[in-house]
DNA sequence: TCCGCTTATATTCCGGCTGACAATAAACCG
DNA sequence: CGGTTTATTGTCAGCCGGAATATAAGCGGA
């Protein structure tokens, strides 16, 4: 196919493709008393979105105008995360495909000032088998049994033993690891096996929200855990927790912050020698007497490992326990 | 804002949006002679791309549909990139958007049924700093005085040693390591310096395509960069490598894959160590005599790791020398 | 046939990073 | 002033990754 070619059957279906709306939608995260938070709007659970629009310099800054629209605070640090393509939906009698590019933002939570209709909530009202920071939380007890009965119930042993294996994977059974970087799989699995809301033809709260989690509009719980793992990965080669983080900080609150975000433990002594030696802190010289003991230094993220790092290294020690 | 509120007001820009067109692109990646390539299409050097249609299933499907269209082969593995807004272009008198969503592809060059229009060419040709394999490329010792020369151009100070030390990261200069990496970091930096022919005005081959690479249509060498950092980032802790190999291979056959893949040499046992003691791969029984020396053994690739290990480990040895 | 060439495969050594644990320091509280 | 809490420093063993070395198995020509 020629270039001529080309432009004409590029030119032709742009005529056609009238009916694709480009949506913006955010996972904007913050971390308060080391609970990790997502802002959200409207009755309903969702997460701020709109569309894209011909006023938008770029999608950045489409995105931007509508968080702050409906939250009332710019955002700083933002990620694209992916793009979807919704099903498609019927608007004014003609199917409209809807895609949706989706973004992660992490903010301070004190630096969002509250409309009447954002809030913040919990990661773990939405995802309560993903907190492992008090060992293995309730929900994923519960959860076990109904993804081996899901995992019995395959047409035959080989599809058995794959759902099976599967399942143990991503949610660490038969002595595996917890992995907290597969939020993602571990949704999409409780939702193969028809064990979250959003699966159900007619979402309705029920007695299990306590089981699979609160649920949110269309496929936000599912954006949400792509944003939870993007970031839970993140975390461990780049310097991005300092976005949540005040201006000084003591290293024991750095620590919780990342214990937040990755919803597991990690070993205190060890944490400081890996901040210190990548130098990603500085001391500010004064100290912090809130925590009862000994008062603890505090410190500030030297922004100048933005520059000399660029992308390299900025590990985390969250490896397999 | 409550739903209700939002749901208007999607409505409404939906019927104003309807200029935005959305595009699939495509990095067709496969390897042949130690040479990794990319598949272009037509006269000038094109990604293989179509519009998202209302016809399409998903946005994997319609990017399927297009390449195989165009191509004449249907593709295997692929992987979205990342989703650009194009700059504004006219179109029947009327403004209009183009958002572009670009998919990493892997195959094997053999693979791929070639059409008239549809050819292979090495990353190389259109980045030629890129290829560490014998060492430093002399297309990067002809870029670095000029990379300098832009550095010193800054208007003070600061922005001069701002300069100089992102050109230092991305090329490792002044003793940094060569990070294979960075190749998008790179591309945009010699963009913002000019020093690749996208950033001029006029686009014409000159005498400077052997120092700045063979260039694309649009944005599009911009698009191979990301895939080239996607793989060589991918390859290190996924079993990806293994969609661009035969059925049956040797252990230097994979190793010199790779190496086309980072642009740079690796340790032979070290990588032999690697791939066994992961258990990514097993023996056929037979042995390749196509090598000259001794015999080696051909293997395969063990499927079942994709099921085992999922998504985490698959280390591949390539940190900074 | 034997020697040298080429490539494949196996083994060893070492340094650095990581995880687990222990010890000391500095505040507060009664 | 002793007990409690938290911060901070130190130690040690194991693992992993990088480099170098040694051995094996084909081929081809002298």
């Amino acid at each position: 196919m020629h270039d001529q070619a080309v432009r004409i059957k590029k030119a032709n279906s742009a005529r056609k493709g009238r009916d694709i709306n480009v949506d913006l939608i955010a996972v904007v995260a913050a971390v308060s008393d080391w609970e990790p938070c997502v802002l959200t709007v409207g009755q309903r659970d969702s997460l701020p979105s709109g569309p894209f629009e011909l006023s938008h310099r770029s999608l950045q800054s489409g995105l931007r105008d509508w968080v702050e629209q409906q939250t009332g605070h710019p955002l700083g640090y933002i990620e694209q995360l992916y793009t979807f393509a919704d099903r498609d939906r019927i608007i004014a009698g003609r199917e409209q495909r809807n895609i949706s590019i989706s973004y992660l933002a992490l903010t301070r939570q004190d630096a969002i000032r509250m409309s009447r209709t954002s809030r913040w909530s919990s990661w773990y009202d939405y995802f309560p088998w993903e907190d492992h920071r008090s060992g293995a939380p309730a929900a994923l007890r519960l959860l076990r049994p109904r993804l081996l009965a899901w995992a019995k119930g395959a047409d035959n042993a080989a599809a058995r033993r794959e759902r099976r294996q599967r399942a143990a994977i991503a949610f660490g059974f038969d002595d595996r690891p917890w992995n907290e970087e597969l939020t993602l799989q571990r949704y999409e699995l409780l939702y193969e096996a028809a064990l979250v809301e959003e699966a159900a033809a007619d979402p309705k709260p029920s007695a299990a929200a306590s089981l699979s989690g609160r649920t949110m509009v269309a496929d936000h719980r599912r954006i949400l855990a792509t944003g939870i793992a993007r970031l839970r990965s993140k975390i461990k080669y780049r310097p991005v927790v300092f976005e949540l983080m005040r201006p000084a900080f003591t290293l024991l609150h750095l620590q919780r912050t990342v214990e937040a975000l990755a919803g597991r433990l990690i070993n205190k002594p060890n944490f400081r020698r890996l901040v210190e030696q990548q130098e990603l802190v500085e001391e500010t010289g004064e100290t912090s007497l809130d925590t009862g003991g000994r008062p603890a230094k505090l410190y500030r993220f030297r922004h100048a490992v933005l520059d000399e790092q660029a992308v390299v290294g900025t590990k985390l020690p969250l490896s397999r326990a």
